[in-house]
RNA sequence: GGCGCAGUAGCCAAGUGGUAAGGCAUAGGUCUGCAACACCUUGAUCCACCGGUUCAAAUCCGGUCUGCGCCUCCA
C-alpha cells in the first residue's frame, strides 16, 4: 500500500508502527454551527481510508476530535445568549447525525478539547520546562525558532515566512520574543469560559489540543495524521513542533491532506453566498450521493461542487444500486444451486475486477479508479446475469459488488420495504387483467398505485415496483 | 513577494515513458399491449500552447498562457 506523505511529498509504502495495526488521528471540526460540505470531505475521505485498512485486515484505532472551545463558539454563544457549552454540545449532536447519514463510522474515540485541558496544562508545563515555551503576562508562547525542524511539513523556511508575512503586526505581537511564536495558552477575556492554570485563568490555544489528544489516545507516535490541506500550515506544523519538542520522538509517520471542495471553482465562503451545510444538501439528496460525489475524484485533487454534478452522481450511483437490485431479484427466481462449468470459467473475471479495485486503493486510495472497477463489475453483472444462472454464481457477483461498495461506505443493497397486503393484491389483479388483455383495467390499477406513490415497472423478470 | 497545485471528450474524472479507464449527458438498438424503467452499443488519431530529450511522451525537461490554493481563523 502506498500513501502520499505531505512530509516527503512522495508516495511511500505504508509500514505500520505495530504489525497489523493502524493508529490514525484526523482533525475534526470546530462545532459552532452545522457542518458544511467542506467539512464533509475529510470525514468521508478518511473514513474511506479507515474502511480500506479494515478491509485489508488492519485493526484501526481512529481518533477524531471535536474542537468545542474556540472564539467562534464563544461568539455564537454570545449572539444567542447561551453558554458556549450549550452551543458545542448542540452542534456535536447535529454533526454526529450528519456523519451517520453520510455513513461515516463513529471514531474509536471522539475526544473533546474541553475534557482534555488537564493534559494540555501538563504538556505546556513540560514545554516551558524544556525551554520550548515561555510565559508572557499570562500568555504562553511556543518558541518556534528553538524547534530546529520547524517548517519540515509545509516545506517553508523560517526566514521566508518572516519576510513574506504581511500581517505580523497584530495585537499582542510585540510581547512575543519572535513574530513566528504561536500561542499555547491565552488568558480569558471578560465573560469567556476559562480554566485555572499557573500562568493565568484562560484557555488553550488551538494547536495544543490535537497534540495532547493524539498522545493520550494513540500514544506519542502514530501512523497517520490527517486533515484538510489548509491545516498543513500552521496547524499541523505547530502540532509537530509541540509534540516532537515535548516527546522527543517523531510524531506521525504519514501526513495525509485532502484538497479543498470548491463551489463554482471558488472557495466556499459566507460572503460569496455559496455556503452549503450538509444538512441543507440532505434535504435535496440522499447523502450517499454526496459521498459518491466526494469519492469520484482523488482526495488530493480540488473538487468542484455543483447541482449538476450531484445529479450526475445520483444517476451514476443508481446504476450500481439497480444492478444490485436486479441481482437480488434473479437470486429469488434462480433455480440451479451450484455453478456450472461455464460459470466456473466466468468467475475468474470477478477476481480480476477485485484485483484492479485493490490496486487502485493500494495506490494512495485512488477511489475514482476503484469506482471504475465497480462499474466494470456492474457491466459484467448486467451482461452475464440471467434467471438461468446458478444461485452460487449470482450470489458471488452480488456479494462482490456489495462488498466493494461497502468499503467505500456506499450502501448499494437497499433493504426492501414490505408491501402492504392490499397493494400486493392490486398488483396481482393487474397481472390477471393483463393476461386477459383487459389493459383498461390494468392501467387503472397502475394509476391507482401511482397515486399512492408506487411506481410499477413491467420487466422481463416480472413486475417490479418502487416508491415515487 | 515566498511556497505549491492544476489544465485529458459537451460535463466530471482515472491514467506519470509504450500508444487514452470509468461515470453523467447525447444518439442508435433490445425488451414491452402501450408507457416507464432497465439493459446493450456508441464518443478524444488525441491529452492548454511552444520547443526539447527519447525508438517511443498526455506522461520527462525548459519556456508561455490560464485557473486555483497556502503564507491569517478555516476541512
Amino acid at each position: 500500500m502506498k500513501i502520499y506523505n505531505t512530509l516527503s511529498k512522495r508516495k511511500e509504502e505504508f509500514i505500520p508502527l505495530e504489525e497489523g495495526k493502524v493508529k490514525m488521528y484526523v482533525c475534526g471540526p470546530t462545532v459552532y454551527n452545522f457542518i458544511h460540505i467542506g467539512n464533509a470531505r475529510p470525514m468521508i475521505v478518511f473514513d474511506t481510508v479507515r474502511r480500506y485498512f479494515e478491509y485489508k485486515g488492519y485493526d484501526v484505532n481512529y481518533v477524531s476530535n471535536f474542537t468545542d472551545i474556540d472564539d467562534k463558539i464563544i461568539k455564537k454563544a454570545i449572539e444567542e445568549g447561551v453558554s458556549a457549552d450549550m452551543i458545542s454540545k448542540r452542534y456535536i449532536e447535529e454533526c454526529k447525525k450528519d456523519m451517520a447519514a453520510m455513513n461515516v463510522k463513529p471514531a474509536t474515540k471522539h475526544p473533546l478539547a474541553t475534557e482534555e485541558v488537564c493534559g494540555m496544562l501538563e504538556m505546556i508545563g513540560d514545554l516551558i520546562e524544556k525551554g520550548y515555551a515561555y510565559n508572557k503576562n499570562g500568555t504562553v508562547y511556543f518558541r518556534t525558532r528553538k524547534f530546529q525542524p520547524y517548517g519540515k511539513l509545509s516545506h517553508k523556511n523560517l526566514d521566508d515566512l518572516q519576510s513574506g508575512g504581511r500581517s505580523l503586526l497584530v495585537t499582542g505581537e510585540d510581547e512575543k520574543e519572535d513574530p513566528l511564536d504561536f500561542v499555547l495558552w491565552k488568558p480569558k477575556k471578560e465573560g469567556e469560559p476559562a480554566w485555572e492554570s499557573e500562568w493565568s485563568d484562560g484557555r488553550p490555544g488551538w494547536h495544543i489540543e490535537c497534540s495532547v489528544m493524539s498522545k493520550k489516545y494513540l500514544g506519542e507516535q502514530i501512523d497517520i495524521h490527517a486533515g484538510g490541506e489548509d491545516l498543513v500550515f500552521p496547524h499541523h506544523e505547530n502540532e509537530i513542533a509541540q509534540s516532537e519538542a515535548a516527546n522527543g520522538k517523531e510524531f506521525a509517520k504519514y501526513w495525509m491532506h485532502n484538497a479543498f471542495l470548491n463551489i463554482d471553482n471558488r472557495k466556499m465562503s459566507k460572503s460569496l453566498g455559496n455556503f452549503h451545510t450538509v444538512r441543507e444538501i440532505s434535504e435535496q439528496y440522499d447523502l450517499q450521493v454526496l459521498r459518491f460525489f466526494m469519492l469520484s475524484a482523488h482526495y488530493r485533487s480540488p473538487l468542484n461542487f455543483s447541482g449538476e454534478l450531484m445529479e450526475a452522481s445520483a444517476n451514476a450511483l443508481t446504476r450500481i444500486t439497480t444492478a444490485v437490485d436486479n441481482l437480488k431479484h434473479l437470486l429469488g427466481v434462480a433455480e440451479a444451486e451450484t455453478m456450472t462449468t461455464e460459470e466456473l470459467g466466468l468467475a475468474p473475471k470477478i477476481e480480476e475486477y477485485i484485483n484492479s479495485y485493490e490496486a487502485a486503493m493500494d495506490d494512495d486510495f485512488n477511489t475514482a479508479d476503484a469506482i471504475s472497477s465497480i462499474f466494470e463489475l456492474v457491466k459484467y453483472a448486467n451482461t452475464t446475469a440471467t434467471p438461468e444462472r446458478s444461485k452460487e454464481y449470482l450470489k458471488k457477483v452480488f456479494d462482490t459488488i456489495v462488498k466493494l461498495s461497502d468499503v467505500l461506505g456506499l450502501i448499494v443493497n437497499k433493504e426492501e420495504e414490505l408491501l402492504a397486503a392490499d397493494i400486493e393484491k392490486l398488483i396481482e389483479d393487474r397481472q390477471m387483467a393483463r393476461k386477459e388483455k383487459n389493459f383498461k383495467r390494468a392501467d387503472e390499477i397502475r394509476d391507482e398505485l401511482l397515486e399512492k406513490g408506487i411506481i410499477l415497472e413491467d420487466t422481463r423478470e416480472g413486475v417490479k415496483w418502487k416508491k415515487a
